[in-house]
DNA sequence: ATTTTATGTCAGCCATGTTGACATATCTTT
DNA sequence: AAAGATATGTCAACATGGCTGACATAAAAT
């Protein structure tokens, strides 16, 4: 064995002949070894599972863009933005602000980078010159087609599976989710029946 | 007007006699000046809806313990691990870290206060005594239980809304959106068919 | 002309993720 | 019994992305 220092990632996997990292622990392998506990009281409680549900999904949902993101140094918030901003050509700030439910602060310290690096263009508005309309450059289209393929695929691929009218149910259950103030905005911002 | 310094969310509250805060601004304001635009090749794309709607459903499917917590001084992270110890008591600390897919130094930091504070109890292994089982105390279970509460009623209500084949749907399609190596473990670890 | 609004920016704090390195107790294997 | 592997804990340092507070500028509204 060679003199090198191995970090306990590092030992671990050669200790247990296992590829497995911190961030890559499978759930798997921890079940494999022995079964979790579940408290009894719960085990036909669908809203307990439905909850838990919801973070392992919204958890996978989020990993295959941010895997990408890693690529340009950039986070999750910049992604959000990138999203937004391209379904929504021409918002503004404070609109995006609202959408994220972030303080002009902190969406500035990505904003910045986002505009530096020329994937989003801020166009003075016409009707009111105070506004920075915000587009994506034909660079930033092409990064969010790259990060919207995996979930797009994820989200089809799981519509699929669980039948023909997932697609409307799933739709109408995460709109009832959503704080009732906000479902109708929601709605037209994301929905069909659509908008200027 | 005296010579009182305002912040600027003061200033903004007081000039437009609005009672946003950045926290707080909603989308309905926003949305109420002005029509959010909305790239016209996505009105008809079920799937970019989707990924919208699974943004704002998380993020207002959290906000709720999110507001609670800081009467105790805790975040996000807390929350997670008295949920999954509540649900999954006897729990190990390696099963722990695998569900939430941090690192140890990450979930440390958290557990030893939640232990600390007596929320969480540590009990040796019989099996094996290296093992840390986790459990919550009946202040921990109480924690618990508020914490829960709304996301419970929330579940409920949007799945009522959404009609009868929406628990089984729902909990269906979120299973499908869940990475496919994860998806047996998950479906025992939530699932009703159980455990030891 | 004054006030309000839309946006930007500096500075610093906090929560929660990360790596790397190492310690201890206990179980497993030789 | 000794050696190795595993479960857990812990120190230190760093990154990301929230936050508050304070202030600046340009343009619109009054």
């Amino acid at each position: 064995m060679a003199d090198i220092k191995l970090t306990d990632k590092q030992a671990f996997a050669q200790n247990s002949a296992l590829r497995e990292t911190a961030k890559t622990a499978s759930l798997d392998a921890a079940a494999s070894k022995s079964a979790f506990p579940t408290k009894k009281e719960d085990h036909h409680d669908p809203l307990n599972e439905v909850i838990e549900l919801l973070f392992f999904a919204y958890r996978d949902f989020t990993s295959d863009p941010d895997a990408i993101l890693t690529d340009y140094d950039f986070g999750r918030a910049h992604h959000r933005v990138i999203h937004f901003v391209g379904r929504h050509p021409g918002i503004t700030v404070a609109q995006l602000l609202a959408i994220l439910g972030i303080t002009k602060q902190s969406l500035a310290r990505v904003l910045k980078q986002l505009v530096a690096e020329e994937y989003v263009i801020q166009k003075t508005g016409t009707r009111d010159r105070r506004q920075r309309l915000l587009h994506l450059s034909p660079k930033g289209e092409q990064l969010e087609r790259r990060l919207s393929e995996p979930q797009r695929k994820r989200v089809a691929k799981a519509l699929n599976q669980a039948g023909p009218e997932a697609i409307d149910t799933f739709r109408k259950t995460l709109l009832a989710l959503i704080n009732p103030e906000d479902q109708s905005t929601v709605a037209k911002l994301t929905g069909k029946g659509e908008v200027s």
